[in-house]
DNA sequence: GTGTTATTTTAGTGACTGCTATAATATAAT
DNA sequence: ATTATATTATAGCAGTCACTAAAATAACAC
């Protein structure tokens, strides 16, 4: 699972907001979830998997945080799409769709 | 399906990029990709949906174009962890993590 | 030790993905 | 009209995804 997949998830997404404040074990981010702590736990192992967090190991717990170096390359794949934002070319599609 | 999972497929980024460029047909497209036509009609089909292309109708063909404003809640999401590219913050996670 | 807490791993499940092949639709060419 | 081209829609399939429940692993508390 490539880097565009791990933030595909919401949760994935929400779990790297919440560490990206400050690190947290994994019953600290059970609260925010909705989902059984084996859920999240599988959820940081795929965000590990791709470098977008670590760990470290205090007694029983695991502490994560967000180390979103690997966000670069989606950072930039998006940016040279920038100039279409705010522009009227971002509002041509509606003119030209003819999905009938 | 949204713009996060629409873009998580390494297709339809191409097409993306392809279609940013100037509009093209869906034969056009063709010799780009190692997959039958109707998959490629299957991804600009999620991509129309997301609103991050669109077509014009001419004749037998429709001529696609990039029009990636939907992109902008992406490049902003990734925005927010910007300050850790190329600082000292991004090689945290080397030292921290304990994985055994 | 025994039991409790924290986390990860595993097996199983339903839903979804990306693909193909084929059928259907629409326009153009002869 | 018939045939060819361009595109989309459909059905089916193997693989993946996100989830749960339960088992396994580890460290603490008593």
């Amino acid at each position: 699972m490539d880097v565009y997949h791990a933030i595909a998830d919401a949760n994935r997404r929400r779990l790297l907001e919440l560490l990206h404040q400050h690190e947290h074990s994994v019953q600290q981010l059970m609260p925010h979830f909705d989902v059984t702590v084996g859920a999240v736990s599988q959820h940081l192992k795929i965000l590990l998997e791709n470098k977008l967090v670590s760990r470290r190991k205090r007694g029983r717990f695991r502490f994560y945080r967000a180390t979103p170096a690997a966000l670069k390359e989606v950072y930039e794949w998006t940016e040279q799409y920038r100039r279409f934002w705010g522009s009227r070319l971002d509002r041509l599609g509606e003119y030209l769709d003819d999905s009938e």
